[in-house]
DNA sequence: GATTGACCTCG
DNA sequence: GAGGTCAAT
């Protein structure tokens, strides 16, 4: 069994959703509610949006606009006050993780100078709550490439089948993996996946082979999470331990990405310096991640991925 | 088991 | 070259 994360249990706003949808079909008048962050309840917004975990953010201005769960959601922060609106409270403290204690999770982690100069860098960051299929989606998009790309890649999957969010007719849903049931390898390629159109392709058939497949994986432990994100094409050892940190709620993930492992090679494993990363070689360096900073390791992860400037730099 | 090369696309 | 993965040695 694992902590309710994947799973909502804050669908309780419908009433409210509604009303902001129609206020902001006349040109932008919707609501904007307040939380105010408790001091045990630091947050970085903009590391937690930035750095790269999610691929539908954009920041205009000081105000960041993103699409999740089929919703136009614009956040906001100035210090201890969390503006939102397209969506209510309970979801965005679930989305943003507002409840994890992360003063506590951070000491956890804390285990040397390393790893403590990269919370200092960005203490208040945050490893969201994703929805499952278009993180793993997200990630399929993301090998060997940038960001920028996946942005890309991801909205013109989104525009193409997503239905209009709420919020904003002119803004699209990630489509569920029966959206893209028939979805073409061509489709795919149009949508700029290149060589990873086939893989797509695949993984969205063997998703909807299955309709309790995105239910079991959410249930099911860590390694067999892990095996079964494995078994779809186009689904490496990165890949899956990103979807299981960011969708899957295992914080205990530590994906191996070429940043991590230039860290890691200099402050930790100087072994990993050099040749290629086979499979064996990962997962050393994955384990080696997970015995250092224990139960949250992939808050270690997301932190020193966020300060690999300063970790990296000669 | 480890190593190598190919691969779409974009800044 | 980039926040990898796959198939073939």
């Amino acid at each position: 069994m694992r902590p309710a994360c994947a799973e909502p249990s804050y669908s309780s706003a419908g009433s409210r959703t509604r009303c902001s949808s129609s206020c902001v079909s006349n040109g932008g008048t919707r609501t904007t509610e307040t939380i105010r962050l408790a001091e045990s309840e630091p947050l970085d917004l903009d590391a937690t949006l930035g750095c790269g975990q999610a691929f539908r953010w954009r920041r205009d201005g000081g105000r960041w606009e993103g699409v999740v769960d089929g919703r136009c959601i614009r956040l906001s922060q100035r210090g201890g006050l969390l503006h939102y609106s397209g969506s209510d409270e309970p979801f965005v403290r679930h989305y943003l993780a507002l409840d994890l204690d992360l003063d506590r999770l951070l000491a956890a982690i804390d285990r040397d100078p390393v790893i403590e100069a990269a919370i200092d860098r960005s203490r208040g960051l945050r490893v969201l709550r994703q929805p499952l299929f278009e993180c793993l989606l997200s990630f399929l998009c993301a090998t060997n490439t940038n960001i920028p790309a996946v942005q890309s890649r991801v909205e013109a999957i989104a525009g193409v089948w997503g239905e209009p969010a709420v919020g904003d007719e002119n803004v699209r849903a990630f489509p569920s993996s029966t959206a893209l049931r028939h979805a073409t390898e061509d489709d795919f390629r149009a949508c700029r996946l290149g060589y990873r159109a086939p893989y797509a392709r695949s993984a969205v058939t063997a998703i909807c082979s299955d309709p309790s497949w995105e239910g079991e994986l959410s249930a099911v432990p860590h390694d067999e999470a892990r095996a079964r994100l494995m078994a779809l094409p186009g689904i490496g050892p990165k890949a899956a331990d990103c979807i299981l940190l960011y969708a899957l709620g295992h914080l205990d993930a530590f994906p191996i990405d070429v940043w991590i492992r230039r860290i890691l090679a200099r402050h930790y494993l100087p072994d990993l310096d050099t040749g290629t990363l086979s499979p064996s070689r990962y997962e050393a360096a994955r384990s080696f991640g997970r015995d250092r900073f224990g139960a949250h390791a992939g808050y270690a992860q997301v932190y020193l991925f966020n300060a690999r400037d300063l970790l990296c730099r000669d």
